[in-house]
DNA sequence: CGCCTCTTGTAGATCGGTCTACAACATGTG
DNA sequence: CACATGTTGTAGACCGATCTACAAGAGGCG
């Protein structure tokens, strides 16, 4: 292990200095790299700094200059996508100085805000939020302090930069796949509704407004059927249950991501049904996704592509960039065996219907 | 939303003090609730506070005093069942004026140390370490400079505080298990050898021993099987794969965590064999476990309650206390439809043989 | 040789807090 | 009334780095 001795009491560039019989501001130039240090001298504060095992303090750094620290906030890390973020994140710096922090959002406290605040008050040199529901304004405000990148939300701003997925896109490849089978009762399953209010830039929104369009110029408006519910695995499975036990059962369901997904399947289990009954699609393409008890149709987001964008534009803009970047990732539909052709109910005439578009 | 407004530039105690009409240490002692101010003063104080949007610098406090950060550092968050130790740490601070940052452990670098390093160069006021793999001399060293808990190992210290499960007492309950259903050959499916070295007090290698000693006393000794794999799901399915269509393929596979035990379902199907000719049992009880589609027998370790109580153990440290304490938590078998009793294949022999025991 | 420039190193202010020591004043007590 | 005690506020050192301004010395050039 040629891990440094654990910081050992305490040891400061005065130490250092000392040791090297420099200045203070000798040593700190050799941390730094910076301009006006001889090769004897780096070499001999090299060998003090090494001896004493001496790690520079980040509080005191970050008091004039940089923390070398990046800050994301998470919500709900029982989310299996969030994780595949902060891989990526975490991956893009592993060679550099930089080290990722992550605040999580307690859902119990205003949401994002919070741990927002608690990285920004920690001296971070750039944030990325993934909070959905934080206001814009208020995350203009912060960025007017400290570089700002925003991953998942859609509205966009000069004073930050953003990542997203095209939730439009990958939506559209959901709808055609199922038209493409002959799906005409496709049901969404989304949030509760203050998470989805059109025009919120959240990815939920655009999904469930581009489900909306589909159906209409597919010429199924009439058969449009949102369900809403709480998060959480038991919530979304009790909408499920009520949505497939009700009168009107659709073919499909499309949720908004891949754990309702996961819900509805197990709806579908319990109300003694398969996938070839009623097919299921989700969104984001969950490692459990792939595993053939499962097999479930849905969109692939790229979350290490994502998080390792992020990281570098935030690097970027801590850089000295100043005019925004927005860039997009292209999802692609992952067809698996939960989404199979509808099983034909009140004869084939419906699938004739199809048949004329 | 009543969050104050972004740092709003940088207000320092400075400008409330000249707003409040007071000196930088009156400002200082309100906002610490320290002794010596008048209910007068507060009040100035706080309007100057609240008006001015002041929130204060960590980095400055850090350097003399507690930063209120509690670190915890975690491997691999891809595992779910990490989560789960975070929501119940964030629960377990949601009322009190610390906030939990995590550093992930890039499994690139020197896995848990740079991460650990980084946390207490930041001056967090205590750390929770989960990384199985960080030696505990340099633990120690660690636990000289600032409180430690130490989550999921088995050796103790008196430098340092542990909450750990009972892995024996778990793993106990899983054989018994599969010894009253009947199966006698067990395979045992882990992590490549380094991680499971015997004494080392990593979950997975008394896990390992209590397999072996189990299976020894049960007079089975001669059908002990061990397979290893490296981490991940492609991994775990690849040696799932050899084990399953070897010569001895065993009746039960008992991984040492649900994901591998996730690659042993992946691999039954794709053998074209269900649980009822190879039973299977994970360890965690991560969410997916339960879903119907998958049903796994698992060991439930109730990962909220570890994480809080190491947060509680933290929060002890940091008030003084200096006796050591080592938390052990009871898990609990959670049985569903992954088990069954082996079939019978060569004759009802096997099944006598078991009864004389 | 005198002057100019470039390189190398240092002194000391500074960042934004905490905390100790102490001054000023009020109150209680013999 | 003199003195001890308690309360309330302030001044200023201090934490450990960064960073500006500048001094000292080396080398180049007319």
């Amino acid at each position: 292990m040629a891990v440094s001795r654990a910081s050992a009491g305490s040891v400061t560039i005065e130490d250092v200095a000392r040791e090297a019989g420099v200045s203070r501001a000798a040593v700190s130039k050799v941390i730094r790299n910076a301009y006006g240090v001889s090769p004897a001298m780096r070499e001999r504060v090299t060998a003090a700094i090494e001896k004493l095992g001496y790690r520079p303090n980040i509080s005191a750094r970050g008091l004039r200059g940089a923390t070398f620290t990046l800050g994301i906030e998470i919500p709900e890390l029982s989310n299996p996508f969030f994780p595949r973020l902060l891989t990526g994140a975490t991956a893009a710096l592993s060679d550099s100085p930089y080290q990722l922090i992550i605040a999580p959002a307690d859902p119990a406290h205003s949401e994002g805000y919070r741990a927002l605040q608690a990285l920004v008050d920690r001296q971070v040199d750039g944030v990325i939020a993934v909070s959905p529901l934080v206001e814009p304004d208020w995350l203009e405000a912060l960025a007017a302090d400290v570089p700002v990148v925003m991953l998942g939300r859609h509205d966009r701003s000069s004073a930050y930069d953003t990542v997203v997925s095209d939730d439009e896109g990958g939506t559209r490849q959901v709808m055609r796949h199922l038209f493409e089978l002959g799906h005409r009762d496709i049901a969404h399953l989304t949030c509760e509704t203050e998470r989805t209010a059109s025009g919120s830039g959240v990815p939920q929104a655009i999904r469930l407004d581009t489900y909306r369009a589909a159906m209409q110029e597919a010429g199924f408006g009439d058969r449009i059927s949102v369900v809403r519910s709480l998060n959480g695995e038991a919530e979304c499975h009790r909408a499920a249950m009520r949505l497939l036990t009700g009168p009107d059962r659709p073919t499909a369901v499309f949720a908004c991501h891949d754990e309702p997904a996961l819900g509805v399947l197990h709806a579908i289990a319990d109300a003694g049904l398969t996938t070839g009954d009623v097919a299921v699609v989700g969104y984001d393409d969950i490692e459990i996704a792939a595993h053939p008890n499962l097999s479930l149709t849905t969109v692939d987001q790229d979350g290490e592509r994502m998080g390792a964008l992020a990281v570098e534009l935030l690097l970027e803009r801590i850089a000295g960039r100043a005019e925004p970047r927005h860039e997009v990732i292209r999802p692609e539909l992952i067809v698996r065996s939960s989404t199979r052709p509808p099983r034909p109910r009140g004869g084939a005439t419906r699938l004739g219907a199809l048949g004329d578009r």
